[in-house]
DNA sequence: TATGTCGTTATCGGGAAGCGATAATATGAA
DNA sequence: TTCATATTATCGCTTCCCGATAACGACATA
């Protein structure tokens, strides 16, 4: 219901969302997927890993395999295009969201 | 490049964002699509169109035809089901804005 | 070696969404 | 009647969403 339009605005948000976290530090699916259940939000693997991929296949992420405890795990951080994207897209979306919306 | 995120987003937010103009005043397609032009954004009409009509058919948005200067236009105006949508939706979309990016 | 376990990542297939291109509509003007 | 124009509608292709399912890789156990 009205819940599709919050779900709508996460999603147009993922991008921005992943790329500021990856900047304060490697982050992977699993952990990524159980914080944002952790703030009420679910989202697919089948939804975030073609995500992850395609940030880094763009340049704005890269890749490092670490294994812990005996399981693989792809740690994502930024680079500097996907900084550089990050900090100018987040102007723009925050220039967005107050213009057009907190302007009552 | 970048704006591919910024663009993302928008389409996030575009139903919000057309719930709250829709709740100023009545709103049509030309209009709207102009209006997010002049601030850069270009929607094209086969985006824009079915997402009016989701919204009507969802019961957010309510329309009206009006003959102006020999053309017909359709003034979308927001139902009561659509503000009680947008209200809560707007609570939740700023929350997740903030707490999860401008937390820098 | 072989098998099992488990956290984690990867992919498939069907349905929905995005979008450029094009058509349809309705009215007033010529 | 025909034309021009503002506006809305739809088609077909591509891409995206996402639940379900598979695959992987290292360690443990025997």
């Amino acid at each position: 219901m009205a819940d599709e339009l919050v779900r709508d605005f996460l999603l147009g948000f993922i991008k921005l969302h992943i790329l500021y976290h990856a900047k304060q530090e490697p982050v992977f699916g699993q952990e990524f997927k159980n914080e944002l259940k952790r703030h009420g939000y679910d989202i697919s693997f089948g939804t975030l890993y073609p995500i992850f991929h395609k940030l880094q296949r763009n340049g704005y992420l890269k890749v490092e395999q670490k294994n812990v405890r005996g399981k693989i795990r792809k740690y994502y951080s930024i680079t500097r295009k996907g900084t550089n994207a990050l900090e100018r897209s987040k102007a723009k979306a925050k220039e967005l969201f107050d213009e057009l919306f907190m302007t009552e």
